[in-house]
DNA sequence: ACAATGACATAAG
DNA sequence: GCTTATGCCATTG
């Protein structure tokens, strides 16, 4: 496991409840803004039973794009609303109101920097 | 090192 | 609004 992967997912688990963001918004904090798709794809190699609450990412839409039998949109969706969070008639998640504003990059830094520490075993 | 992959993002038809 | 096409990037085989 390379950091990448640990700091999306130590990134995630700032995301509070009731508050959803997207991949393109993590990669940007983490300071790779083209790499939404790598965001999504750790997101994808999580294992089960991890603290991570991935279903609080979706896509910059607002919507949610999975097609993964195990994380199914209706599952992602239903964990979402457990939440709080609404969805419009299209499946559209409102940013004015649930969208996470997100860590100041001195935030992520702290995160980056505490994995850093740990050295590549990574695991808080 | 190269080719393929993927839960994205954005622009265009 | 939905479908296609192109760009992007870290991980994997």
């Amino acid at each position: 496991m390379s950091g990448f992967f640990e700091r999306v997912y130590q990134l995630v688990r700032q995301v509070p409840p009731g508050k959803v963001t997207s991949y393109g918004a993590i990669a940007r904090m983490l300071g790779h803004p083209r790499a939404a798709r790598t965001v999504g794809w750790a997101l994808h190699s999580l294992p089960d039973g991890s603290d991570v609450p991935w279903h609080r990412v979706i896509n910059s839409q607002g919507r949610i794009s999975t097609s993964c039998r195990e994380h199914s949109a209706d599952l992602q969706r239903a964990l979402l609303e457990a939440e709080g969070i609404e969805f419009d008639e299209h499946g559209y998640v409102d940013w004015e109101r649930f969208g996470w504003e997100g860590l100041s990059w001195l935030e992520v830094e702290k995160i980056v920097a505490f994995l850093d520490t740990d050295t590549k075993c990574g695991i808080i």
